[in-house]
DNA sequence: ATGCTTATAGTGGTCTGACCACCCTTAACC
DNA sequence: GGTTAAGGGTGGTCAGACCACTATAAGCAT
């Protein structure tokens, strides 16, 4: 029947809260360097192994970078390497191969239509122009379309959550489509056909 | 020029890897032990600090749980703690936050026209059940309908996606509409009104 | 036999100190 | 001046020691 506050809380959820706070107030940019280890460890009174603890937890996170011998820096986005680690623990079953494709074509679709308002002549060209680079590999000139498109929905979480799980899909399987497809959709923008965008992806899922 | 395989994997790199595959070969399910840290660091010739590192990453990530005194149990689901820390690292700005609002609103329509086919009578009932209920606070009511809604899409990987991204507002802020709007939506089910559940969500981006 | 209490072993949580490998800077050398 | 060597700082890893907590089993009383 104590009445003592339960505060079990680990030291390294709090040496992810004291670290959170330190970039934030001394404003520490992407590329920004952490203080070392050791350091963090004396200034927040904890053991250098909990400071690793939480220092590793970012880093599989991709919010930070280490490099041996240099230090600790903020990182600007999650390294692929990391995504194809943690995609070999989620993606196990072929149901949920599935699911990522028709999930990845539901958030191109909706892009499509946020986009539509910003893609006109100028863009109209930049898109032609990616589809018919034969530099890159199907999977490339799919992720380069529609990273132009998604540029344009003015909203970059949505973007990151595609560019997520667009990058677990490529390490189990190909996404790219019928080059016809980008043809159709890029004749939409030029038709200022709103309304068949759908129509357009709904075909593409019962492919 | 060192001939040299650079092999520069971290350990907890490797431990990560063959946990999973411990996980596989032994087809471990949500909720069954994992062997203790001790035990996993023989036998994976490790010290048990980096396979503590390995296992908090896991932990941020919300796919092991551990418990004091007990051992660490593969998680079913992300644990709630861990979503509002990682939510306090992503979500800085205000301009994110509308972004989220609007991410979550998008993939509620669309799991409100990939479940159309499998909501008849019953499961209306059950939806009607849901938002008349005064149990619960608007925000759970909210994430009680929509779950249901979602459970009927036959993806759970377009479902976890949005109970994450749901998980990380509340923390924040308000998710539900008022509640006009779910009696419109089961008012289009009821009527077998597929078109106009677009129109809808649309109404709701405006507001 | 049944139920309670208490020891005990096993588990995660944390810290310390010690090395190693690596990178960069600086000083010494040629 | 250019090259090389040494040192200090940093992450990477390990071993061992405690502590806190939990579940189980042993012992006790009823």
């Amino acid at each position: 029947m104590a009445v003592s506050m339960p505060s079990k809380q680990k030291v390294y959820h709090g040496v992810l809260t004291e670290i959170r706070h330190f970039i934030n107030s001394n404003n520490l940019q992407p590329g920004d360097k952490l203080p070392s280890e050791r350091e963090l460890a004396e200034k927040l009174q904890a053991g250098r192994s909990s400071i690793r603890e939480a220092l590793r937890a970012m880093e599989l996170l991709g919010l930070i970078e280490t490099r041996h011998g240099e230090g600790t820096y903020l990182s600007a986005y999650r390294s692929y390497q990391t995504v194809e680690l943690l995609s070999s623990f989620i993606l196990q079953g072929d149901q949920i191969k599935v699911e990522l494709l028709l999930t990845i074509r539901i958030l191109e679709k909706e892009a499509a239509k946020l986009a539509f308002d910003r893609i006109h002549e100028t863009e109209i060209k930049a898109l032609k122009t990616i589809i018919t680079s034969d530099e890159r590999k199907p999977n490339d000139r799919h992720a380069a379309f529609f990273s132009y498109i998604f540029e344009r929905t003015d909203n970059l979480l949505f973007t990151k959550v595609w560019r997520l799980m667009y990058e677990f899909a490529i390490t189990v399987e190909d996404v790219y489509t019928s080059s016809i497809f980008y043809q159709e959709l890029i004749q939409l923008y030029v038709e200022r056909d709103f309304n068949s965008i759908e129509t357009l992806f709904d075909a593409l899922a019962d492919k």
